[in-house]
DNA sequence: CTTTTACTGCAACTCGATTGCAAAGATTAC
DNA sequence: GTAATCTTTGCAATCGAGTTGCAGTAAAAG
């Protein structure tokens, strides 16, 4: 795993407090996160600064952004490598019954056969249903 | 083509003023509507009216929604037999030039594998770049 | 016809997202 | 070094999509 120095050295984007504390709460938790669920876990560090922070972040490909339906974008690093081209694709899964989601890194996504003429440039995949934990 | 009034009685859903306009309205697009556009379009009919007949068709499955991302969840009429069940699933593509997101009820959706025990209820597939449209 | 239930329009409100601005911090120029 | 410049941060205010309470109206049931 790299550290949050690394990958932030690694994606040109210049390290700060705010950054580095962001980025690290990002890479403990499994699940994806809101700027709500991070705002909460960074007690002393402003929303808007945050919001900031996760919008940098997108731009330089440090996290991608997630639209799970719940109403709020959830936010995930990338995986090492990861372009957010088409070719880095996955799903999303997110969880009716515990309302986490998470990225399924080892779900293939099958080529998309698109019309005649189309151009993909990205896709937001989000499967719905129950997680493991919750299936029982 | 089926008419307004054929699409409400076998959904159940009772017809009335606001239900039959916002349902051609619908059908009269190609691309999915949002809220607003529908606001827009149907000048003397409330916001809340228009949400309230979004919610009940969506519940009686007459339209599906679409979150694709733009900020604002997207309305299309479901195609004749849909059940909104998983193997009613199709993509969406959201192109982002000119900003139209549309059901392309004609590219198959492979079978998804989740990992062991998970379970799959729905899905939200928005496939995002130039329509053919845009794509010259 | 009367009662009950459902639908509609208005206004107000919620809440996630976003922005303006000034202070603080970092970087560059001199 | 210090001054000038650019970037980041925190606060407060704002925006806008979505949602709800309520009262009036229309439709269905008795």
């Amino acid at each position: 795993m790299q550290t949050e120095e690394e990958i932030l050295k690694i994606k040109k984007v210049k390290n700060t407090a705010v950054r580095t504390v962001v980025l690290r709460h990002l890479l403990s938790q499994e699940k994806a996160q809101s700027l709500k669920d991070i705002e909460n876990a960074l007690a002393y560090t402003d929303r808007s600064s945050i919001f900031r922070t996760l919008k940098t972040f997108e731009e330089n490909k440090v996290i991608h952004s997630i639209e799970d339906g719940s109403g709020m974008t959830k936010y995930a690093v990338c995986a090492k490598g990861c372009n957010c081209d088409p070719k880095d694709l996955h799903y999303h899964f997110y969880c009716t019954n515990c309302d986490k989601t998470f990225c399924l890194f080892d779900v293939p996504i099958p080529q998309i056969e698109l019309p005649q003429n189309f151009k993909l440039q990205q896709a937001n995949m989000v499967v719905k249903g129950l997680c493991d934990n919750c299936n029982k």
